[in-house]
DNA sequence: CCTTGACTCTCCAGCTACAGGAAAGATTAG
DNA sequence: CTAATCTTTCCTGTAGCTGGAGAGTCAAGG
């Protein structure tokens, strides 16, 4: 299986495919005679669990992490909890800061009256 | 004022006051003869407009905008208020897509038991 | 007057997670 | 055989800084 294919079943960019090799991530197990990379089904399933990771917010290192956990056999679920619970603690986190942004913003927005007059709240506060 | 007291009343590192001068979003309005910038209160309101604006998570060129309205006495409200909405949409969208995400996660971390078998819920949903 | 330490300058590199493109070689379809 | 497609490596750029090197500047203390 060529890069293309590979990145069509993992659904991915071929680019991004060709990162994750670089960066030793997932690597293609082989290469044929002229360097063209190939992949195998497991290495695909590699990709596409790294990019279900990645759609789950988890970063490049933590993909690393659950990659490795992903195939050791005699990984410890606790292992892969404690990571995605600190990345949940992450994402609430997140969640706080942007909901006193958008409500302070929001704020702003309803006290502008927003006509072709000078006076304007959000510039006021940010002043 | 040199760079370091401009940074400190507008409560920004050095480096970043550099790096908006160099960018030509807030530039030093004068230099001394052996090269130092000096900034004057106009400057450091400007840079601490910024500041609060990026607090507020809005991009620099966002910030370009706005500091252009910032300065035009001219202005109408409706222009500052239209980016701000813009920019509140695109926080409430990054709200609905990480509230998704917290919730399956979530889900995900209850339902893995945590212990030192590999059975793992989470693992399972990612291949 | 000299030294020391704090400050500033420019330039270069690196961070995340890729994307875009160039130039060259490989493969496949017709 | 040719044209189109695919793949390779390498280089550059993105946003918004941050850190460091090496050199020059300034103010205070002895």
């Amino acid at each position: 299986m060529n890069i293309g294919s590979a990145a069509r079943a993992a659904g991915l960019p071929v680019k991004t495919v060709r990162y994750y090799a670089d960066i030793g991530l997932v690597e293609a197990p082989d290469r044929t005679q002229t360097g063209y990379r190939r992949y195998d089904e497991a290495a695909v399933r590699k990709l596409a669990f790294v990019r279900r990771a990645r759609d789950f917010g988890f970063s490049i290192e933590e993909c690393r992490e659950l990659l490795s956990l992903y195939e050791d056999k005699s990984r410890s679920s606790a292992d892969v909890r404690a990571i995605a619970a600190a990345h949940l603690e992450e994402i609430e986190e997140k969640q706080r800061q942007l909901a006193a942004l958008r409500d302070e913003l929001a704020h702003l927005v309803t006290a502008c009256r927003g006509d072709d007059r000078p006076d304007c709240p959000i510039l006021d506060r940010l002043s």
